[in-house]
DNA sequence: TTGCAGGGGTCAA
DNA sequence: TTGACCCCTGCA
């Protein structure tokens, strides 16, 4: 990885194989990048706001510092990890291989533990869009804003920042039921009822039975944050798609989500959860995966 | 225009 | 193991 500034808000960085920007940010797995007409991506992570787009073999940062991408984007963007040691571990399955060759260059995203749980709390029986929207609402309310150029984009808000928000006032961003969810896990979080950071460093279940304790968790939103922010590979997050997908492939019709975790880890083994995104993305794209 | 099914699930009984 | 659930969208 070799990184290169362009000026003094533009980072270069250089020997990323492997890496497709747009299908990592399009994948699901993040709710705050937007595309620009430039074909660009604009977030806030971190706290921090940047533009992000590839371009002649390098990707592009903008409005950063050298030191915030090595300690904040690199391991955002998961480059320090070999994808072409996990492509190889699915070469063998042909499903696998057809999904990571359509959504190739797919990174898993190391997001904010608490930003990644509040946004999954949102995302249960509800479509990308709004969830996008919601949590672009709770971020312009309660989030500390980040300039970017002319624009002014807004961080996720900290669990402190939510601290005070009422249930009435989350509702009124159109979270529904979920919103005393959202207000339960946060009080959890300051509590340290929830220790976020703790939860982090356990092992893969354990971690997880410790966020099936906040209520609006259940075991896809728990694999969800333990993948996406956790850094446990082996989360294998069901939902309809997966659901489907994996009863397509690999079981029947009758088999419960349970039993689809645990098929899964016995075929995927410790990256279940690349797989896992890789034949999400194919599936939700194109409608499905046929055998 | 109105009605209804279903969506990147979870809770409670 | 099964219905209810906030809200929105797509489609008869």
């Amino acid at each position: 990885m070799n990184i290169v500034m362009k000026d003094n808000s533009t980072a270069l960085i250089y020997g990323a194989e492997h890496f497709n920007l747009t299908h990592t940010f399009m994948c699901g797995q993040c709710f705050r990048w937007s595309e620009t007409p430039d074909g660009s991506f604009a977030g806030v992570a971190y706290g921090k706001a940047v533009k992000m787009r590839t371009a002649d073999g390098a990707i592009e940062i903008s409005n950063t510092t050298e030191n915030d991408v090595k300690s904040i984007w690199i391991n955002y963007l998961d480059l320090n990890r070999n994808y072409g040691d996990i492509k190889k571990l699915y070469q063998g399955d042909p499903y696998v291989s057809r999904a990571m060759e359509f959504g190739s260059g797919i990174h898993i995203l190391n997001q904010d533990i608490f930003e990644c749980l509040i946004s999954f709390i949102i995302s249960a029986q509800n479509q990308i869009p709004r969830i996008k929207k919601i949590v672009s609402e709770l971020s312009r309310l309660y989030g500390t804003p980040c300039r970017l150029g002319d624009d002014v984009l807004y961080a996720f808000p900290t669990a402190k920042q939510l601290e005070n928000v009422s249930v009435s006032e989350l509702e009124a961003l159109k979270t529904g039921y979920r919103a005393a969810y959202i207000a339960e896990a946060v009080k959890m979080v300051l509590s340290g009822e929830a220790d976020l950071e703790k939860i982090k460093k356990m092992p893969y279940g354990d971690a997880k039975k410790e966020l099936l304790r906040i209520k609006g968790v259940g075991p896809k939103v728990a694999d969800c944050v333990l993948l996406f922010s956790a850094g446990k590979s082996e989360a294998f997050p069901v939902d309809v798609w997966v659901s489907r997908t994996m009863k397509t492939l690999y079981m029947d019709e009758s088999a419960t989500n349970r039993q689809i975790e645990q098929r899964a880890g016995e075929i995927f083994g410790k990256y279940a959860g690349f797989a896992q995104q890789y034949l999400f993305y194919y599936a939700r794209e194109n409608g499905g995966i046929k055998k």
